[in-house]
DNA sequence: TTTATTAGTAAAATAGGTTTACTATTACAG
DNA sequence: CTGTAATAGTAAACCTATTTTACTAATAAA
């Protein structure tokens, strides 16, 4: 009992359930054949939508800097997950597609992620579950908002 | 409600319940006077004890290398917060200990993670507090353990 | 008493960003 | 319609936190 998660600072309960979904994600990644995908490569391909979004938009969404998106849509797109091109109707700016495979992948994420999802309700109960997220939206809406 | 937490992923709302949490403290020492502490140096401050532990047992507990363990150490004996001396059982060995300074602000940093949790159960309510720790312990449980 | 293990260090490399400074294009004010 | 300001993106340097590789020194074990 030297681990009692009741001694545990809050905090340290939240980063480690984080991690743990951040883990299980990567790994079922891993098994789906899908090696090549880092997760911050993932939190810009989760922003996207079919239409495709500029640049700098994308890297607003995901919290980062034009240049810290700029890269990792290059290498993104160096792997085969995006198209990158320039809009049509302003000459400075990019346009950031899926391509198939992105598409594929997103997909691919998405059910894992719902999965992981119905897993945590299983085992919590649909009502503990639900509190869960509200509990934590709730301590969310204090802090100072984002994205 | 375009960010309706129903809507987010679970890992999300942890993580920036997290980040929530970590910004709260930091801020608070901050207007307490302690401004050269980083959140990686409070990672590994707080898992020393009055006796004081060996540099390669602090790394194992805050879950760095000796090395990132070590560099740390050195930085925040400089900042005046830690003693690093010979361990005299074993001459290889470095104990670690607080300064008077670093068990000031020790028992800072417990109070004001103190004082944030108790908001946190003044929000929530008490049930709903207790709720939100089983629950993230549950899921805990279900991945590997660690430190 | 040699050999293996362990504690710690140093230097280079990596990951994942930011800041500063720049170019090219578009928007806008007069 | 023109010059100035704002915006999209890029490049390079830097920063933080950390790991990997390679090493020394001290202890433990065969």
């Amino acid at each position: 009992m030297k681990n009692d998660p009741d001694k545990q600072p809050i905090a340290r309960l939240m980063i480690l359930a984080f991690r743990g979904f951040e883990q299980d994600l990567l790994s079922q990644l891993k098994e789906h054949g899908t090696c090549d995908i880092t997760l911050s490569d993932f939190n810009v391909l989760r922003h996207l939508d079919r239409e495709g979004l500029q640049l700098t938009t994308l890297a607003r969404h995901a919290g980062l800097s034009k240049q810290a998106a700029g890269k990792i849509a290059k290498e993104l797109e160096r792997k085969g997950y995006l198209r990158v091109e320039m809009d049509k109707e302003d000459g400075r700016a990019k346009s950031v597609t899926y391509t198939k495979k992105g598409q594929k992948l997103i997909e691919k994420c998405i059910s894992i992620v719902r999965a992981i999802e119905q897993h945590y309700e299983t085992l919590l109960g649909k009502d503990k579950y639900q509190d869960l997220r509200a509990s934590l939206a709730t301590l969310l809406n204090m802090a100072p908002e984002k994205s």
